[in-house]
RNA sequence: GUCCCUAUCGUCUAGCCUGGCCCGGGACACCGGCCUUUCACGCCGGCGACGGGGGUUCGAAUCCCCCUGGGGACGCCA
């Protein structure tokens, strides 16, 4: 037992997507791995932009990863009293002013700073106002001034110096009143115990500012660790237009969860060369000692194998649950067919996702096999029908389809019509799944059974 | 533009801290072969990198500096 706290902070205003997701994942492995806690919190200050149904779709996500906090979900919209008792706190001590410049003026002196190549930031205009007009304005914190420069050691960058006369003084609250991220992210932190503080590095430069925060407001600041980015293939921040960023769209596209976290954690962590974890290994084995330094490329074909693997080393029983959705989602009815966890066995190691499977899947349960235009030309010709009248005759014959009974039954055939194994195979493949790919024949007759079998041999029988 | 971060195969990375065992290891992808009743799986082999330039040192992927490349931040978004 430990007393770490850490925490998985989004803001819902979309899906959870494949970088929030490493970094709940670094997060809850660490808590996990310490036997401290895991919170959720989301950040939804900004109204506007904030949904009820990315809550819910990053809550489901987090649910199907298997990443359970321990405290939350806490909504900061329930906070808002507190964060208005901390800005007056900090009015009161002098350390933050009211500012009265608009928007637009404070975007026009932006632009014009970037045009002469300056550093854009707030001209402190508003600073040593000394009337407070009952006008609208937004809350500033005031740059302390009694330091140079602010420095901290990242758990993962190592450590980091930022001079204070590249800062300027940030809104912490706007005009309508409502508190920013900065100042929400801080109180919360430290409300909340956070004691070691690991999100995406796109946040490394806001961290000397909110460590200025928890002193103006006389918190303790917590440790941080700063994961570097996500990148697509053209090293570009990861867009929908690299594929798919949502988390939950990889379920919909047949992949595992385990696979997800199996890739995510691989993606900046490495543990010598081991490539395949558990759940379980990765709370044993975790940590941010050895978590690189530099963006990463998300590569989808890496994902696709680990997915793979997981396919092929799943269990039967459950991925066949897992696969019923993606059935019925082709119209076919699971009830309706073979016993689909030996459906599962046969198609596990040449699925690399449970679409591919589902898809696989599908020709067991047909009413009436649909044959794919070439294979029949090829393997449904009339000369054939010798060998389908042998083939329905002896499989009748045959007591039992087992492995060692069909073989039996092939070599009598094989035997009678001087065909070799293959000649026999393939036609008879055709006859049962439509197409010239498929799981071993012995394995198909066994799956579908010898009824089954049979009718859909005859159903070839007749088209010759 | 300014600041911050970063830099080993196409990609994820091991190695770097504690220089020599690294003319650099693993994985994905790719190519070839084997296996084989199809498609796959699997197995074997191959291709392929220390960004450039200066130092330090008997010796550098490993230490230092510069350059270049990449990312991020600069918002009344988070």
């Amino acid at each position: 037992m430990s007393d770490l706290r850490v925490r998985f902070a989004p803001s819902p205003t979309g899906y959870l997507h494949i970088g929030g997701a490493r970094t709940a994942l670094f997060n809850y492995l660490l808590a996990k791995k310490a036997g401290g806690k895991f919170i959720l919190r989301i950040e939804d200050t900004d109204v506007a932009r904030s949904t009820r149904e990315s809550v819910d779709a990053i809550l489901k996500a987090m649910d199907w990863l298997g990443f359970a906090c321990d405290e939350g979900p806490f909504y900061q919209s329930d906070r808002f009293d507190l964060y208005r008792q901390k800005v007056a706190q900090l009015l009161e001590a002098g350390k933050a002013y009211r500012c009265y410049c608009t928007a637009e003026e404070l975007d026009a002196k932006r632009e014009a700073a970037m045009k002469e190549g300056r550093k854009p930031k707030y001209d402190g205009t508003c600073r040593n106002r000394s009337d407070q007009p009952d006008a609208p304005h937004v809350i500033r914190f005031k740059l302390p001034e009694d330091r140079l420069e602010t420095t901290f050691v990242d758990k993962i960058k190592g450590t980091i110096s930022v001079r204070h006369e590249e800062l300027d003084d940030l809104i912490i609250a706007r005009t309508d009143g409502t508190p920013t991220y900065n100042l929400v992210v801080v109180i919360d932190d430290a409300e909340m115990a956070i004691n070691l503080v690991i999100r995406g590095d796109d946040h490394l430069n806001n961290t000397p500012r909110q460590i200025l925060l928890y002193e103006a407001l006389g918190y303790t600041v917590p440790e941080f660790a700063h994961v570097p980015m996500i990148l697509g293939a053209d090293k570009k921040r990861l867009s929908k237009r690299h594929g798919a960023t949502s988390v939950m769209a990889y379920r919909e596209m047949g992949y595992l969860p385990e696979a997800m976290v199996n890739y995510l954690v691989r993606l900046g962590w490495s543990c010598g060369d081991e490539e395949v974890f558990s759940m379980a290994d990765l709370i044993e084995k975790f940590g941010l000692d050895n978590v690189g330094r530099s963006a990463g490329v998300f590569n989808p074909d890496k994902l696709l194998w680990l997915n793979s693997h997981y396919i092929k080393t799943g269990d039967p029983v459950r991925l066949a649950a897992l696969l019923k959705p993606f059935l019925q989602q082709k119209s076919v009815d699971p009830e309706k067919g073979p016993d689909l966890i030996a459906v599962v066995k046969s198609l596990q190691e040449r699925s690399t996702t449970m679409v591919e499977m589902a898809e696989g899947a599908t020709f067991y349960f047909v009413d009436e096999v649909a044959y794919e235009e070439k294979a029949q030309a090829k393997f449904l010709k009339p000369e054939q029908k010798p060998l389908f009248e042998q083939l329905a005759s002896e499989l009748e014959k045959c007591p039992q389809f087992t492995e060692e009974q069909l073989e039996k039954t092939f070599a009598v055939i094989m035997e009678t019509t001087e065909l070799k194994f293959g000649k026999i195979a393939q036609p008879l493949r055709v006859a049962l799944t439509g197409g010239t790919a498929s799981p071993s024949i012995y394995v198909v007759l066994q799956v579908l059974g010898k009824e089954r079998s049979l009718r859909r041999i005859r159903q070839a029988l007749a088209t010759l």
